[in-house]
DNA sequence: GTCCAGATTTAGTGTCGGCTAAACCTGTGT
DNA sequence: ACACAGGTTTAGCCGACACTAAATCTGGAC
């Protein structure tokens, strides 16, 4: 209903929940319930009873048993939030000598202390980057955002060279392995094997062989290059 | 009663209350419920309340009717806060092009949402500084702190010179105004005229002559420098 | 068309941390 | 000795945001 809900002034609680919706539903599509409550490590009623608090706050809409979308409002809230997180996330990379593994548990909390101000600052001082360390876009500060499209390394055929533009970051765990094969943004890498039936896939990067299975192939995104 | 209160893990308003009783009871003096209300813009019955929880936490000794005083925990969970706030503002104002009115405001956030990692890091850049952009001292991670003495320009006689080592900071429009005469820690001052009766005081600092109130030469604190 | 499993919502509770109004203590003045 | 002002605490309230247990809906199997 009321349509004009302050975006600054935002709970942390209430930012994470809509940055959690944000990324659980593109294009029109509904994030449910559970999903939110899974992402966010809360009970199902928990987010039950935020949702129907954001929905009068007109950051959400919500249909009842199928689930929630972002309003324009909403949707605004989210990308802010996001901008912070991935810009945080670089600038604790470039400038304190954070390893891309660490940075997010950090941005997460940092991410709703900082001032607009304090963020442009990072941003200006970075130059205006338009990815974080893992290769996420970063939303531009009027909220408009381009994802650049991509491919899993697995669906890449053998004797291909591509360019890994992004990674999945949900485990540092395998964050770390994957730096540590030298993979990471920008790095050329070309396919030289792929097994069937999700097998393992071979591949060469920095002069060096590796060979990974097809689990992994499906975390790290390549740039479709337009091959000339 | 529970000596083990967990330093990390406290909230954002428990550390800003224990800030502010860190700074309302130096040398084993007590702090009132008003004054603690009055720094903190909180109503008298709200302090009330926290002190209570907090000496149950066993991180304050309530004397009723008479105050509190941090126990031993509450004051490393103080000084870890002070440690916090001052880098904070230090870096801000070293890599963020932060001036030293505004910096407070945003440290006040921060103090609560950074890791001790990031802490650290943020003083390493720095090489470790011992004061803060107002001149305040940082206390070291051990919690060990030495305020230098020092004493109010306006009791300087004249025809002395001296060194300003800090800078009240509680009134950002003031803090401007100092700034913009030069008066900054470090800087050197000469008085050159003192009139009687909270008069006014004449100085010359960086080749520039300045008469200030004496209210002004108040909060600002010289080195008592041993002229041989 | 009915039933059921699983997802979702509602009901009821608890803690944190704020508030106002009212009661209470304490030191000072007479 | 005692009243009173001002500071302090208690009583009672509220909103935000979590939880568990119970009720309810919904989509798919049959
Ligand atoms: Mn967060
Ligand atoms: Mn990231
Ligand atoms: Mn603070
Ligand atoms: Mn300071």
């Amino acid at each position: 209903m009321n349509a004009a809900a302050a975006v600054e002034s935002l709970t942390r609680s209430v930012e994470d929940y809509l940055k959690a919706i944000y990324r659980l539903s593109p294009e029109g599509r509904h994030a449910s319930t559970s999903e939110i409550a899974h992402l966010l490590e809360l009970s199902a009623p928990s987010v039950s009873g935020m949702v129907k608090r954001l929905s009068e706050l007109g950051l959400l809409e919500h249909v009842p048993y199928k689930g929630v979308q972002l309003t324009a409002e909403g949707r605004r809230a989210a990308l802010r939030m996001v901008r912070r997180h991935r810009l945080i996330e670089a600038y604790l990379v470039a400038f304190l000598g954070y390893s891309w593994d660490g940075v997010h548990e950090e941005a997460e909390r940092l991410e709703h202390a900082v001032s607009d101000t304090l963020v442009e600052r990072m941003a200006a001082v970075l130059g205006n980057p338009t990815v974080d360390p893992h290769g996420d876009p970063i939303p531009a500060p009027d909220g408009s955002i381009h994802e650049p499209a991509s491919v899993p390394l697995a669906e890449i055929p053998a004797g291909r060279t591509v360019e890994i533009c992004r990674v999945d970051q949900s485990q540092p765990e395998r964050l770390r392995y994957i730096a540590s094969i030298g993979l990471k943004p920008g790095v050329e890498v070309r396919v030289t094997d792929r097994q069937p039936f999700r097998g393992p896939i071979t591949i060469e990067a920095e002069g060096r062989t590796h060979v990974i299975g097809h689990e992994l192939g499906q975390v790290l995104f390549c740039a479709p290059r337009d091959d000339r």
